[in-house]
DNA sequence: TAATCAATCGCACGAATGTGGTATAATGCT
DNA sequence: AGCATTATACCACATTCGTGCGATTGATTA
């Protein structure tokens, strides 16, 4: 009983590493105004919220700015992240770049913010990450998909035909031309003729040349 | 002027793809009920929905249930954008695994809600994917990140040193041992030498092999 | 100081590769 | 019926590869 409500009213324990003085001064203040969350520790440099934690107070949530001073900001969502995997950090920055944007991500951000969002989508967004949510601007969100239709692989083809395309896979597999004989029962020659083929139709003179080819154009 | 107020005024015209008859009376209401939008055509298999289209009536949104009757649900997202990449698709379905959600997103899906959304969360998430947003379910956007950061290198290196990462670069881009030496200056049997121990370190014994493990885990 | 490691260079040789041919049977297309 | 494609098979040969061995130099470290 005691337990619930602790969990239900301790407010939600916020850190802000962020350089710009007046950027951290208004965020730390609308943060320490609204009931639920406290922005308990603000930082101007990743390396200081890293040397300066102890175990007992680890914060929910950390509103990270990245490409301020000293060490990568990417980097720092690892290293927090390492500490443990339970602190959620929103990135918050001016930056909206597909390569910073993919970076934090895949480093394990929970969620991506521009500085131009409204006071109301900071606290909402703060909220909505210890539910376990990913907040995000409208813009950012519309990277993040149009990511993955990019990632769509093209699938060359080159003409390839099926038995090419099976041993092609096990030249990629790393046999010989015996090898590969042996095991679909052919004559080393007609794999050898296999492999002239796919050559020519692949453009390509060695075997680290195909499988190069093979995984830069997702063939197979 | 009558232009502007034409573009302000014209209602979203959206679509929608959906086998049960229930709930897509539900939400066709749901949408002609809302001012601003309208829901003008609704299909219970994509097929009818491709066939079924004239160019001046293209839909603004399609909301789009994957996992119906007829070809696979996931193939029509491809369709409808082959049809024009203008049209904005946004997923309403049952189905939140990961791989279904993935392949919806390299598609070109534009938003992605679970059917349990309230009706006030379907109505903003046609307003938001209209206005270029990405709407989601925060269950779906958390998802969504954990893809990237599931991304993340391991970065294995096996304890290669500078010079044999260096030729291992070229191999990889297929030059022989004479064109690496030739490429870098060094005899011969010094590539040779490299390639030996590179080699040995991977665990490898051939040059489809060392390519492979290349790509195959992030080595480089 | 001794030891270790990285980078360099060398020789030898069997195994495998890449490439130039030619040829036959089966299948499908028009 | 004729043509194109595919899969099959063979030969030959120069080139390249993979791997066994050993050796020297310089830098770093124990």
């Amino acid at each position: 009983m005691k337990r619930e409500k602790k969990i239900q009213n301790s407010p939600i324990n916020v850190w802000l590493i962020e350089d710009n003085l007046a950027y951290s001064n208004t965020i730390s203040k609308l943060i320490n105004n609204t009931s639920g969350m406290k922005c308990l520790k603000v930082f101007s440099m990743c390396e200081d919220s890293i040397k300066n934690f102890s175990p007992e107070e680890l914060p929910d949530v950390v509103l990270l700015d990245i490409g301020l001073p000293g060490i990568n900001g990417i980097q720092c969502i690892g290293k927090l992240k390492q500490i443990s995997t339970d602190i959620q950090i929103v990135i918050l920055t001016v930056y909206d770049d597909n390569d910073k944007l993919f970076d934090a991500l895949c480093s394990g951000a929970s969620g991506y913010l521009l500085k131009d969002s409204s006071p109301e989508k900071i606290i909402s967004s703060i909220k909505e990450v210890k539910m376990g949510g990913a907040p995000m601007n409208m813009l950012i969100a519309n990277k993040v998909l149009k990511m993955f239709s990019s990632f769509k692989q093209t699938k060359s083809d080159y003409g390839l035909t099926d038995r090419e395309r099976e041993i092609l896979q096990y030249i990629v597999d790393g046999l010989t031309k015996q090898q590969i004989a042996d095991k679909i029962f052919l004559s080393f020659h007609t794999v050898n003729t296999h492999i002239k083929n796919i050559y020519n139709k692949l453009h390509v003179h060695s075997r680290s040349g195909v499988v190069t080819k093979v995984f830069k154009e997702n063939i197979i």
